[in-house]
DNA sequence: CTTTTTGCAAATGATTTGCATTAAC
DNA sequence: GTTAATGCAAATCATTTGCAAAAAG
């Protein structure tokens, strides 16, 4: 059941390239622990797999993978890209003020009206992003939190 | 009714400047229009009322305005941010991903299941941030559109 | 062989930072 | 007079771009 990392990646009509392969596994890992990783984080953990790779050849591979629907993109607002490997459902995220740690929130998006916008504008729209902010528990104490 | 500019700067304990007022102005203009403004755009509307004011001072005015609650800065994904006037209701943001405009959208937060987190984080959430994309009515031609 | 991907280097561009000057209160 | 705001210049830094070399199919 568990698809190989080359042929998921030719499923996609993508190249099958070792950097890809890494950054494809990296990205399964990440989703495990439910992580969102920097382009930088990415070429990191592709580096303690492959070796020299790149910083361009890994964003390069992101995109190609945003593209293909082999990873998501999301950039919350003042932060660096982040990249996951959890793609096609409805997932939103809920990032931290203090330490920006990003978290994923499951999410009916449709079900609730909010996400459905009233269609006087003409836009027809193709996907409702949404990003919870506020503080973690370990940002919640009031003296000495990471953000002053 | 209307209060005006150097009152509303000093009940937000803002001292009162030529550039304070006019970057007001421009966004009380901006928001009559429902129009989302860049910092540059901002400096530049700002300039054709005062003359020379820097940029930085803009920026420097925006973010004040934004802590004191006078303005808010949306940043839509891959763009530069957008300082809108309107401020303290819940609505959201409508962003064409062919020319990049950007629309308001009433939107009831708090009433919408989505928009409730499920507290199983222990987040402390302050804010719900939602973005719409989709296509502007001018960008729906298949062919020619601005993206391509 | 042809096309895509990678690596390297340089450019871009919004935003930030430091500091001296000026203006508000 | 003090404190905060402005102007100017330089620094930052994620991301993009261009092009040649290498690898995939």
């Amino acid at each position: 059941m568990t698809t190989p990392v080359p042929e998921r990646l030719r499923a996609r009509g993508l190249r099958v390239t070792a950097p890809r392969a890494a950054v494809l596994v990296v990205l399964d890992d990440a989703t495990e622990g439910q992580e969102h990783l920097t382009t930088a984080e990415v070429a990191e953990r592709v580096r303690g797999r492959l070796g020299a790779v790149s910083l361009q050849a890994v964003y390069d591979v992101l995109e190609a993978f945003v593209d293909a629907g082999l990873a998501r993109r999301i950039e919350p607002a003042g932060q660096r890209a982040l990249f996951e490997g959890r793609v096609g459902d409805n997932h939103h995220h809920l990032v931290c003020r203090g330490c920006g740690r990003t978290v994923d929130v499951d999410c009916a998006v449709g079900h609730a009206p909010c996400l459905t916008p009233s269609a006087t504008t003409g836009f027809v729209v193709d996907e409702a992003e949404v990003v919870f902010w506020g503080h973690c528990p370990d940002c919640q104490n009031p003296h000495r939190s990471t953000e002053d």
